[in-house]
DNA sequence: GCCAACGTTGGC
DNA sequence: GCCAACGTTGGC
């Protein structure tokens, strides 16, 4: 099993949004990212655990953690004119863009913000600490994983 | 609201 | 294939 961070911002898509969907299950569309797609597409399986972060508001951090319910499919999002994440170069016979869905485990007992885990050495790999780095979803060691629990 | 960092686009 | 211009991300 792997482990993952996923960006979204609270506004637009929170843990409490996904906590409440039907099932506690959604679909993560959007995503308009190569490395971000390859990763959802070639890499995570049903099960793999990830960290909820927030970004883009007050607080920016970990808030919780979901799980992979569905392996990786079409975003036909891409597909509809009228969405925010229509692309006209993917269409269903060859898509572009691939989702995976996603369903709430649990929320932490706090945010593990942004600005704590820069402090930690043992996070200097971590990629969302990274300079520069804009992924909106990334591999986290199981070390990582491990650590940043202990400090809820 | 600012702006650094980065990815994408498109002219050449 | 280069690279300037542009758009986006996201912390602050």
């Amino acid at each position: 099993m792997r482990y993952w961070l996923m960006k979204s911002e609270p506004e637009a898509f929170s843990i409490d949004d996904l906590h409440d969907r039907p099932g506690q299950t959604e679909h993560w569309d959007g995503v308009r990212n190569y490395q971000a797609r390859n990763m959802m597409r070639d890499e995570m399986k049903i099960g793999d655990q990830m960290f909820f972060y927030h970004s883009n508001c007050d607080e920016p951090g970990i808030v919780g953690i979901a799980e992979v319910a569905r392996e990786s499919y079409p975003d036909f999002t891409a597909f509809d004119p009228d969405d925010k994440h229509f692309d006209p170069k993917s269409n269903s016979d060859k898509p572009t863009w691939f989702m995976v869905d996603v369903r709430f485990v649990r929320k932490l007992s706090r945010t593990i913000s942004l600005r704590e885990l820069r402090l930690k050495v043992e996070l200097a790999e971590l990629a969302l600490l990274r300079r520069g780095n804009r992924l909106s979803i990334m591999p986290v060691s199981e070390q990582q994983w491990q650590f940043i629990l202990n400090l809820e």
